[in-house]
RNA sequence: GGGAGCUUAGCUCAGCUGGUUCAGAGCACCUGCCUUACAAGCAGGGGGUCACUGGUUCGAAUCCAGUAGCUCCCA
């Protein structure tokens, strides 16, 4: 067979991952074997591919993979979000280009131009996540937004309003003022930034020259103020009490109120409260009845209620506002100050509190079982630690708000009646004919009604994604969902442990009565190798296309993986895909050395041959086990690395070199297949974590039919194997590294066939298992076992037996003695340590019988070793 | 401001219920090799007071308390 002396990633994984689509190979349909199951988290429809869903998909693929190999009936179920903010201002962009405004065209032409754009834009990612091997089912992929995941959402809409779980309020939300639209709490994002504190005297009403002097970091919205507080045990304050102060720029009296949520310690400890502009100062409001005065436009300009600089724009007036407060002396002094500001996740907008009318969803009610099911373990959280984060966030749930003031999404099922009452219903018609039922108007007209305007927050539909995804809201009964849920794992980051997570959970215990999947693995974020985080301003984040054009899928793939314990953030370098690729070059050169070798029937297998083969197949064994293991406590990358160390070190650097055929010698029959379906059963261990390479090699080691792939090929159990063989071969390692080292000290060509004289001590008996292996490894003519010294020999030890390997010039006396004088030296050092441990009664008494046993063996190992290198210092002094 | 977590080799991390020569791995580093599978490689080697202080214990990287630094979450 010709094998290419290099391997060409781009052209095997074009060609094979074209094979696996063909054969259908990614497909699943309900059978009778065990379903596992993944559901990708939907990425954002206007996204592009960048290195968090590079890890992400990544161990996706990985676990899915395995699970297949493992006979498993496996689904990768892939698919996208629809983002309504994300996506809306794409599509408002767009129109803008073309010179179209939002609201001139209306909402039923604006939504054709959001499905056209998402037609030619969107899902770029998914495609991207094909050339990085992704073994999904890509037939059932599913879009937020179609008509079956489109109707969920509405289901679940009604049905938790008629349970009184959604109401509709005026409530503080947090309001985007680019995107023109609420945001949830979660997804506003807090940033410290450097900012001003300003001092501000408010005249006292009435009084001649009386002044109260507040802080605030935003004086324009003193515009809004409705009232001062102070704290009422506050001392300095109290001649204040009942008395009115007078709004700056807008001589609005407002009361002096009473309050101990005022911070004493900070700024003058008055606080000014515009109940219109900021959640506490709201609260406040509520408590004492206080006016709210709405000083700002959605846009973030000021409004006609501001009285001044109206139409101006929040952050420009903040300035006019203090220049103003200057030229009427009321600006007492600037100081600098650090705070927290929220800014909006989707348009990094600064966030405005602002009063308005929404829907919210209650959470508590939902949060309990959630939590508990956590809690118990019944979802389990890998790593574990991620359950502290998630309680404290479910104690302190708070209502969600879903409405979003925008039209790419699903439209709020509500209808508004001339009498000012409200219906939801799933449809017009059923909508009208509950309003005309409820109040009781028979003659109400589907043109007297007005549906909401406003869609539904883009996360009221991702979390019944597990769900929603095989129509299991709409038919609870299908195939689909019967078999696949609850899913098995969820892979995603922790930054959306509440957006999603949580939710998920709380749908799939409110509609399926059961968890959604039965373990979530929290990977860390990608950060670039300083350990900032990647972002496009930076522009510190490579393309992953490109690293994938330079490493191959698979090398890259492993740089992903290699440094990424669960939770863990990546510090990303490129120089781990680096390492990856290398690997992929290591197994294929294996491949090439393999498949060099001639075969011939006639040889007989030799010793070393058996032997080493025995080894192997215990090493991969014992491998195998640690490989599963560290595979079930989802700890990925050690399993990478358990297999990257099996097939580089033991197999390759040990085991070939074992057994290899002296140059252009045949090999024989025996060897030669038992090493073809050792190798085989290393490409389906490494499969998961490369699969392109692993196909491609599994296809040269053997003649396979037209439609067979690795892909669906049993992964090897693990077997019993010999430990006390592992470890004897362990003892012959260093044996090995000890003569390479002495070769490589004494200047002794491999070249140059060396004898060996072996002498035990304790009269332990020879084992002779490994000597044919030694001697080819090491160009051994011959080993023999001796009683006694061997003079003029070089010599080393390892734990407690003697080698000796003569030299034909003499030895270097000098050195030789230094050497061994410095082992004398630790290893009584390290006699005496143990001595003073067993001299010490405390211990012997109160350890297990068992650790004072093993110190007493190190005890006699280290005397027998002291006698040795004091026998052997002799001879060379005598 | 409240909560959680982290600190082990130059870097990224393992180290389970205290007890083997327990101080580890990978990468990086140093030395010698272009030995016909692989220089994207081979062989060999060096490297850490386990953040600091105290305590518990016969025995602490491991358990407890405090200190310092870092990270994340929440407000």
């Amino acid at each position: 067979m010709d094998i290419p002396s290099k391997y060409n990633p781009t052209e095997a994984e074009e060609k094979w991952y074209s094979f696996w689509m063909e054969q259908g190979l990614f497909r699943s349909v309900p059978d009778d074997r065990e379903p596992y199951c993944i559901v990708i988290p939907p990425p954002n429809v206007t996204g592009v591919l960048h290195m968090g869903h590079m890890l992400n998909n990544t161990i996706q693929d990985v676990l899915v993979r395995r699970a297949r190999m493992q006979g498993k009936n496996a689904l990768w179920l892939p698919g996208t979000d629809h983002a309504s903010i994300a996506t809306e201002a794409k599509v408002v962009a767009k129109l803008k280009e073309e010179g179209i405004k939002k609201s001139d065209i209306g909402r039923e032409e604006f939504m054709k131009h959001a499905w056209e754009w998402k037609e030619k834009h969107g899902g770029i990612i998914l495609e991207q996540l094909k050339k990085l091997g992704a073994s999904c089912d890509w037939d059932r992929t599913r879009f937020t937004m179609e008509d079956a995941l489109y109707d969920s959402v509405i289901k679940v809409f009604v049905d938790l309003y008629n349970k009184g779980l959604i109401y509709r309020g005026v409530r503080m939300v947090n309001w985007d003022p680019k995107a023109l639209t609420a945001l949830s709490d979660e997804e506003v994002i807090y940033k410290e930034v450097q900012s001003k504190l300003y001092y501000v005297r408010y005249k006292v009403d009435g009084a001649e020259d009386e002044w109260v002097t507040i802080a605030t970091t935003r004086p324009e919205t003193i515009l809004g103020d409705t009232a001062v507080c102070i704290n009422p045990v506050d001392e300095r304050f109290k001649d204040l009490r009942g008395k009115r102060v007078l709004v700056p720029l807008v001589n609005r009296s407002v009361p002096i109120i009473e309050d101990d949520y005022v911070d004493m310690e900070f700024g003058t400890g008055c606080l000014k409260i515009t109940p219109a502009h900021d959640i506490n100062d709201y609260e406040i409001g509520i408590r004492h009845n206080l006016e709210s005065i709405d000083i700002f436009n959605d846009n973030g300009t000021l409004s006609e209620k501001a009285e001044l600089y109206i139409g101006v724009d929040r952050f420009e007036a903040r300035d006019k506002v203090v220049k103003d407060l200057e030229a009427y002396s009321n600006l007492v002094k600037i100081e600098d100050y650090v705070n927290k500001v929220g800014y909006s996740q989707r348009t990094d907008e600064v966030i405005e509190p602002k009063l308005s009318m929404q829907w919210f969803m209650k959470m508590k009610e939902m949060a309990k079982p959630a939590l508990d099911a956590v809690m118990n373990d019944t979802v389990k959280f890998h790593p574990a630690k991620f359950k502290n984060t998630y309680q404290h966030w479910m104690e302190n749930v708070r209502d969600w708000c879903i409405s979003r003031q925008l039209w790419w999404g699903q439209r709020i099922p509500a209808w508004y009646l001339p009498n000012g009452e409200h219906v939801v219903a799933e449809t017009e018609e059923a909508a009208l004919e509950l309003a005309r039922k409820k109040f009781d108007l028979p003659d109400l007209k589907i043109e007297d009604m007005k549906q909401d305007e406003d869609v539904l927050d883009t996360w009221f539909s991702s979390w019944l994604w597990p769900i929603s995804v095989f129509d299991g809201i709409r038919y609870s009964d299908n195939d689909d969902i019967k078999y696949y849920y609850p899913t098995n794992d969820l892979i995603t980051a922790p930054d959306i442990l509440f957006f999603w997570v949580a939710r998920m959970i709380m749908a799939g215990l409110e509609y399926r009565n059961d968890i959604p999947f039965k373990n979530v693995y929290l990977t860390g974020m990608v950060r670039d190798k300083l350990g900032r985080k990647m972002s496009k301003s930076l522009g510190n984040s490579p393309d992953p296309i490109e690293l994938i054009e330079k490493y191959g899928a698979d090398g890259v793939r492993v740089g992903m993986l290699l440094t990424s314990p669960a939770g863990n953030d990546l510090p990303f370098d490129e120089v781990l895909c680096e390492q990856g690729r290398n690997f992929s070059n290591k197994i294929w050169n294996a491949l090439r050395l393999v498949k060099g070798w001639e075969v011939d029937d006639e040889i007989e297998q030799p010793s070393y041959a058996v032997i080493s083969v025995k080894w192997f197949e215990s090493q991969m064994n014992a491998s195998i086990e640690v490989i599963n293991d560290q595979y079930d406590k989802y700890r990925i990358s050690d399993a990478l690395m358990a297999v990257y160390k099996l097939v580089w070190d033991d197999f390759c650097s040990w085991y070939l070199e074992m057994i290899k055929p002296a140059y252009k010698k045949p090999i024989d029959r025996k060897t030669f297949e038992t090493t073809i379906g050792l190798f085989e059963n290393l490409m389906k261990l490494v499969h998961p974590f490369i699969p392109f390479i692993s196909e491609e090699i599994w296809h040269h080691l053997n003649v396979r039919g037209e439609k067979e792939s690795i892909m669906v090929a049993d992964l090897p159990q693990p077997k019993s194997y010999n430990a006390s063989l592992l470890e004897r071969f362990a003892k012959e390692e260093e044996v090995v590294v000890a003569i390479r080292k002495l070769r490589a000290d004494k200047n002794i060509p491999n070249k140059q066939a060396i004898d060996l004289f072996i002498r035990k001590n304790n009269d332990e008996k020879p084992d002779r298992t490994f000597d044919s292996v030694i001697m080819k490894l090491c160009n051994v003519c011959e080993i023999s076992y001796v009683k006694e010294k061997v003079p003029n020999a070089a010599s080393f030890i390892v734990r407690s037996t003697e080698f000796y390997v003569p030299l034909g010039e003499s030895l270097d006396i000098e050195v030789e003695v230094a050497k061994l004088e410095e082992e004398l030296k630790y290893t009584k050092g390290f006699l005496a340590s143990v001595g003073k441990k067993l001299s010490n009664e405390r211990f012997v008494n109160n350890a297990p019988e068992a650790v004072v046993e093993k110190e007493r063996k190190k005890k006699s190992d280290a005397e027998s070793r002291i006698k040795v290198i004091e026998e052997q210092l002799a001879a060379l002094k005598s």
